[in-house]
DNA sequence: GTCTATAACCGGATAGAC
DNA sequence: GTCTATCCGGTTATAGAC
């Protein structure tokens, strides 16, 4: 016992431990294998058999890595979610005002999904089951949605607009579920070039952000306090998970 | 040629054609045997030859009558959508407000797919696909959805509310929406009897009703007159069907 | 046109040997 | 970690009976 193993805390060599790493490349190579088959023919086209051969690895080897078919998307669909952290990172970085950068960061996330749109109707048929780890509002995609969540944050604290503090601690939310409709929309558009989901994530912001600003009207203020008390009481508990049943009452 | 055939305009005879009665009969009896299946063990747990052999037919059949074991979710779809149907004629025959009679129609919705929520997710997971014939945008859908959008127009012309003619016009594209909505929500809801997905339906049938009364105000017209048009805009050619390539320039 | 019975195909998923 | 063999279930094909 006690090898020389937790290489974790040692200089950050160029290398990886020699460990781990054959098995992070092959895995690699799998997705991409497969993110490739599922562009070239599409989703069901693509069969498990025919990405392990491609790949040059055995079925078996394939599920090694990946425990079904539907986490290779969830794999895809964390890469499309990092490229769109990053594209955004830029936005945010470059832009003060709201609407400039709620704009870009929804541009941005159209952008970056575009590639795919073929087979997002499978993307999202996996997430819509509610069972599904691959559901945004399951447990497991929880990281991911906290990330998005938290750039959405990111894009209302950044600007130089004032809103009132209820609004500024709802927003996020808000706005995660207004991207995800966008999303949505975007995958039952058919139109040249999703021209049609552009026109409307452009006009919707706008519209977000003038019901922001009329909600702001003294008159209307009590108006949002409830629905913000109603967003708020709708959000939570996704999904009962499986962790500890603590029996306590709270 | 010519024989006794076309019992079309006869009598209103009580005993239809002998033909297809029988047919009928088994279809009947193997989709009530499938939903009884999916609603004891679910949809994937419930195989095809287990669907036929508790029907007492053999498999084959069960396929000359449903395509796909998803089209028997076809089926368990539009019987809901009848059940809806029929419970909304009440409500609009008993209610004048626009706001009794929005909130009759939704909280009918719910109570008619409240028996089916542990396999919902199943059903909009197939629905979700744009390439599935399930999905409500499909050509397959139209006539139920169209239905189910005359039956929101119904809900507004039979109020004794009055709107503005460009609202009244939309409105009940814009309630088909609203309403997919909330059946999305629902689908996601773990709380106990769906007591959230109520809550939600109370509180935005409000909300709607509300909003589409601000912006009768004189000032936010030209608002209310973008929003319609935007939304005439995005609308329409949902899937480009396999009629005849019409090779003319409009 | 309705139905049975049976075998086969295909592809996702698993077991267990190396 | 990687492979081969196998299972399982949706789906199809066939051939024939009422």
């Amino acid at each position: 016992m006690l090898e020389n193993e937790s290489p974790v805390s040692t200089a950050p060599a160029l290398e990886p431990p020699k460990k781990r790493r054959k098995g992070e490349e092959t895995r690699a190579h799998i997705l991409a294998t497969a993110l490739e088959l599922f562009r070239e023919k599409g989703y069901e086209e693509t069969t498990m058999r025919g990405i392990a051969e491609a790949a040059g690895v055995a079925v078996g080897n394939a599920y090694y890595y990946f425990k079904s078919k539907e986490h290779l998307i969830q794999a895809f669909y964390e890469h499309t979610h990092y490229e769109h952290m990053e594209a955004s990172r830029e936005v945010l970085a470059r832009e003060r005002g709201l609407r400039e950068r709620l704009l870009g960061v929804m541009r941005a996330k159209l952008d970056t999904i575009m590639p795919y749109h073929q087979f997002a109707g499978v993307l999202f048929k996996t997430a819509a089951d509610p069972k599904s780890p691959l559901n945004p509002f399951s447990a497991d995609s929880l990281p991911i949605r906290q990330q998005s969540t938290d750039l959405f944050a990111e894009v209302v604290k950044g600007a130089d607009n004032r809103l009132t503090a209820e609004l500024t601690a709802e927003l996020p939310n808000l706005l995660w579920i207004y991207h995800m409709g966008i999303v949505l929309y975007w995958i039952h558009d058919t139109s040249p070039g999703c021209a049609k989901s552009y026109r409307l994530m452009e006009y919707s912001v706008k519209l977000v952000l003038r019901l922001a600003s009329i909600f702001q009207f003294p008159l209307l203020r009590p108006f949002m306090k409830e629905l913000l008390a109603m967003v708020a009481d709708l959000r939570g508990e996704a999904v009962p998970a499986a962790s500890q049943a603590d029996p306590a009452r709270a």
